[in-house]
DNA sequence: CTGAAAGCGCTTACAG
DNA sequence: CTGAAAGCGCTTACAG
């Protein structure tokens, strides 16, 4: 947007007969001018309707004052939410936002992190859609580009932070209180894709998707309590409602079902809830239902559903304050925040009729 | 971010041995290059890490591939799902959103604005926080920024593009149906502050936000109705869910109470239905209930609330493209797209008990 | 406090 | 097809 003729600090120097130094001082704020020519450079300014060119400037500061997101989808209340609380602490400090929808896609995710990266964004805060595979992150920090990851750690990336849940102990409280209510067949719906075998006898912490890491504190909790897994009971779904709503209709339809669920999500949840609702059960009585995230809807519907509470809004915080931290301080060692998720009972759980 | 080291164009050329010119034309897919010189910088490139630097570019070829979103909150399902409208047509586009959340404040907005424009985006999509003063938008046009106007109308913009939507008539439809079904103590919560009196008398479309121009859209079709406006029925709220089950609760506890009601958007929706809900009216029997915008909860919740759906996406997608094409054209007369909203009718309305 | 000059890293006419 | 030079609009040492 270079538009025709729109004035340059040059301009302002010679309207206000000083040094284009002398203009560019009294206008950006930096080195000393006297009182009086930084007011008749700024009258200089106004007249002519100047603009800083903030490209000029981050050529030469080394810092665009801009930050990117890399999210799978920004319409998910989840990561809309955290945007948010990514956004109010930012623009906060003076640093806009530069938005990018991976879909879920890690080419996407590395398209997008390139051309953030040229256009010299000053740090990233990304959800790795792929967990597995954190290369292109750790070649961002190589070339300095500070990154902090939420929601989800990336292997292959020692030195970036990262802002997450504690999902392991937050499913292991769900699952706690349906076993507390009495339940023995606990189903689960969840997106977690690739082999449960694998992922419940392994026992990294990164590289996972939330869900996976939350199907394993499902496996993890049933365990402690001598409960068998049943993988029957497992209800792996794309993640979409319209697969959640199959996943939950299954076991729901096994000759055995559970007599309670839990999903890992709230998009899920929302699939689970309806199927539920369809199938004719009546919650609490024939099902008990937990689910994740706070979203307004788990009050609305009766019975109020029981969910995990993210701390959502502080995930995105959180993460801002981490970012703009490393960018002040520079590269260090990874800081990794985990915030605590809690259990909401409400109505959807009691012991199983 | 401007490491330390960083190769810069120079280097590659010197390692391919080959000008800066032709190292630029051959990386930049601009100009006449030859296979072989091409293949020789790539490689060079490629050794080197060379990532090109953007600023240095878009300095040059005026133009970032940046476009700016300026809404009140990412977090509102609405926006977050135009935001996704929009992301996903610029990005296919090879465009980058800078975002920024005003809260729904005009200074905010303003200040974004200028910033933006100081970061040289390529063009402006923007949901006027106060649609009665649009001078900043107007000021941004002539510096050559072109905007395009989301969900509604600024005043003093002759020249902005719009994308919204029928809001007289979808209101329209939606007072028809619980006419059609009997009722005739209709009323409304919504957000419209300022003087209702001026609202029912004034005509103009612009000016105005969404909320405005539905409630006005009510007046007039119960006024053609030939009923007369009830203002006892007029519920104004905070735009907060709270706000709006306080102002239902109060039209509830009238002496002669509504046995309709409309919601001039979601977020006061669902405020109002818990109220209806905590009040023990049974919906439709004792109430009959619209909202807004085609969320999730409103099919999950007991009874199913009908509602006016809006293209949300399609309303961002929409923008996103008209900015393009702005972008492509250059100035020109307005264009204002007008998308059609439509009701959906569930189980929230039924005759009046 | 102020200015002349260099330079950030590219692309663009202009020649060849 | 390729290169030398100018220039985009700023900020930053370096002098004064």
């Amino acid at each position: 947007m270079t538009e025709r003729g729109a004035p340059s600090l040059i301009d302002v120097a010679r309207e206000a007969g000083v040094s284009t130094a002398t203009a560019g001082r009294a206008l950006g704020g930096y080195g000393k001018v006297s009182q009086r020519t930084r007011e008749r450079v700024a009258d200089a300014a106004s007249r002519l309707g100047y603009r800083t060119n903030g490209l000029a400037r981050s050529m030469i500061t080394g810092s665009t004052q801009t930050l990117g997101v890399l999210v799978s989808d920004v319409s998910n209340p989840f990561f809309a939410t955290a945007l948010r609380g990514i956004t109010d602490v930012t623009q906060q400090a003076g640093f806009e936002v530069l938005l990018s929808n991976t879909g879920g896609d890690a080419d996407a995710e590395r398209r997008a992190l390139a051309v953030m990266s040229e256009k010299r964004v000053d740090g990233v805060i990304v959800a790795p859609a792929l967990p597995s595979d954190g290369a292109h992150l750790a070649r961002a920090i190589e070339l300095s580009v500070p990154v902090v990851q939420l929601d989800r750690l990336a292997s292959g990336v020692p030195s970036a932070d990262s802002v997450t849940i504690d999902n392991e102990h937050a499913v292991a409280e769900a699952v706690g209180h349906l076993l507390e209510l009495g339940h023995r067949r606990i189903g689960v719906i969840t997106e977690a894709d690739g082999d449960i075998a694998r992922l419940r006898s392994g026992n990294r912490k990164r590289g996972l998707l939330p869900s996976a890491v939350r199907l394993r504190g499902y496996f993890s909790a049933l365990t402690e309590a001598g409960i068998p897994v049943d993988e029957s009971l497992v209800g792996v779904a794309r993640y979409d409602r319209e697969s959640a709503y199959d996943a939950t209709t299954r076991l729901l339809e096994l000759t055995e079902p559970p007599t309670a669920m839990l999903c890992t999500d709230n998009v899920l949840a929302s699939g689970a809830y309806r199927a539920a609702q369809d199938k004719g059960l009546r919650m609490p009585d024939d099902l008990s239902l937990i689910g994740f995230d706070d979203e307004p809807w788990t009050t609305l519907v009766r019975p109020g559903l029981t969910i995990v509470e993210q701390p959502t809004y502080e995930l995105g915080a959180q993460a801002g304050r981490q970012l703009l931290d490393r960018i002040e301080r520079g590269p260090g060692r990874a800081r990794h925040v985990q915030l605590k998720a809690k259990l909401v009972a409400r109505d959807s759980t009691a012991p199983p009729g």
